[in-house]
DNA sequence: CCACAAAGTAACCGATTAGTTACTGGCTTG
DNA sequence: CAAGCCAGTAACTAATCGGTTACTTTGTGG
C-alpha cells in the first residue's frame, strides 16, 4: 500500500498538472467503489443491493470490484467497516472531560442528533446489519476493538454531575446513551412512516430543530436529581 | 369474497368433524401464504425474500401464492396492513380516558413496549418500509384512513394532567407519542449492534425489565411540570 | 528498456428467481 | 347428477444476478 502511494506522486510529469485524471488510480477506484456501495447499500440493503449498479455507480468494471473487495459480502462488510470508524472519528472531536456536566450531556446529545442527521447511510446501514441480525458486524474483529470510549466519557461526566448534587446518584451511562441514541435514530429512520401516518413532515426545519431541542430537554429532565 | 365465507361453512358433511384439514380451504390457504410471508419479509426484508422460501414455509404451490395475491409486492403490501391493523387493533383495548393522568402515561408507554416486545415483525417490517421510504404505504388507501386515534386520546390526558397542575403546558402529544416509541424501538430493532458493541446482552430478562421502568421513567420526566 | 505484475476491459456462464402455462381434481349449484 | 368454476399441482421460462474467464493495457523496478 505504501508502494502505490510513493508511485502516485510523480505522476504526470509532462505538464505537472495534478487536474488530468490518471488513466489507472488504485486508491481512486478503490474509494469510488466504496462510496458507491455505500450509497447503493444504504438505499437497497444487502439483498437489494446490485452489485452491477455498484459498478455503473462508481464508473468502473465490474471484475475491480471482485479484484479489490472478494465478493459481495465483504464489500458490504468494508462500507459497514467504514461508517462505524466514520462515526468513532467524529466522536473523538468531542471534548466532555472539559464541560460542566450539564453541558457535557447536552453537546452529547447534539452532537449525536447533528451526526445521524448528516449521515442517513450510516442509520440506514445500522437497520440494515440489525436485520441481519449483525451477522457482519459479529466477524469483523476490526469492528469489536472499535467499540465507543464514549461509555467510559459519559461515565466520568455523570460522576462529576452526581459529586455536583446535579444528577440522580442510580444514572447507567450505557443507558443514557441509547436514550440520546434511540430518540434520534427512530425519528429519523422512521420519518417516511411517521410522516406518511400523521400528516406532519418531520423534516421540516422547524420541526427539526423542535426535536433536536426536545432530545436535550428528555435527557435533562431523565437523570437530574 | 363473501361467496366463498358462505361456501366454507358447510364443509366435511360426512364427519362433522372439523379437525380433518380440508383437501381445499381457501381462507386457510390465504392465512397460511400470509403467515408466511410475514416471516419471511420480516426476516429478509423485501429484496432479500424469497417467493419461493414463502410458498415452502406455507406449505403451499408457488402458483397459489399468485392466485390469491397476484405478485410478490401485493403480497408485500397485504402483510404490511395486516401487521399495522394488528397493533392499532390492540391498541383499542387501552382505555385511557379512565386512568389518572399519570398513571394513563405510564399504561401507555407499557402497553407500547409490551407491543413491540412480543412483535419483533412489526418492527422488522417498519424498518423495511422505511428503507424503502414508505413506498408501499404511502400507496394504501387502507392504511391512511387507520392512523391512529392515540394522539386525540393522548391529547385529552394530557390537558386533564395539565389542569391538575401535573404536567407542563407545551406538551406537544406527537412528540410525547414518537418518544415512548423511540424508546422501545431503537432498544429492541437494534439489540443485536448494540450488544455486540457493548457486550451486554440486551434481552436479557433483567436487562428488558430494567429498559421498561427506564421508557416509563424517562417519559414522566420529560413532561412533568 | 524490457519484463513482469498489477490495473483494467468485455464477454460470458451457471444458478437463481419472479412469474407462467397447461393441466388435474374437488366442491357447489341448478 | 352434471356442468362449471375454482383450488391446487408440476414443470417450465425468460430474465436477472453474482461471479469468472480470457484477454489487453499501463506503470515500474531490475
Amino acid at each position: 500500500m505504501e508502494k502505490m502511494q510513493g508511485g502516485a506522486k510523480g505522476r504526470n510529469g509532462a505538464a505537472g498538472r495534478a487536474e488530468r485524471p490518471l488513466q489507472r488510480d488504485p486508491e481512486r477506484t478503490r474509494a469510488s467503489i466504496l462510496a458507491a456501495a455505500t450509497q447503493e447499500f444504504a438505499e437497497n440493503g444487502i439483498g437489494g443491493a446490485r452489485v452491477d449498479a455498484i459498478a455503473e455507480r462508481a464508473g468502473i468494471n465490474k471484475r475491480m470490484l471482485y479484484h479489490y473487495f472478494g465478493d459481495k459480502e465483504q464489500l458490504y462488510l468494508a462500507v459497514l467497516e467504514e461508517a462505524y470508524v466514520g462515526i468513532r472519528t467524529a466522536e473523538k472531536s468531542l471534548n466532555l472531560s472539559d464541560l460542566e456536566p450539564e453541558q457535557g450531556i447536552a453537546e452529547l446529545a447534539m452532537f449525536t442528533w447533528g451526526y445521524f442527521l448528516e449521515h442517513p447511510e450510516f442509520l440506514s446501514l445500522l437497520g440494515t446489519e440489525n436485520l441481519h441480525r449483525a451477522r457482519w458486524l459479529r466477524q469483523s474483529t476490526r469492528l469489536k476493538e472499535l467499540h465507543s470510549s464514549f461509555i467510559d466519557k459519559l461515565s466520568d461526566l455523570l460522576q462529576r454531575g452526581r459529586k455536583e448534587g446535579l444528577f440522580r446518584p442510580d444514572v447507567d451511562p450505557l443507558n443514557l446513551y441509547l436514550t440520546i441514541a434511540a430518540l434520534g435514530y427512530f425519528y429519523l429512520s422512521n420519518q417516511y412512516t411517521l410522516s406518511t401516518i400523521f400528516g406532519r413532515d418531520l423534516m421540516d426545519k422547524s420541526n427539526l430543530d423542535v426535536w433536536k431541542r426536545h432530545i436535550v430537554h428528555v435527557t435533562l429532565a431523565s437523570i437530574r436529581g
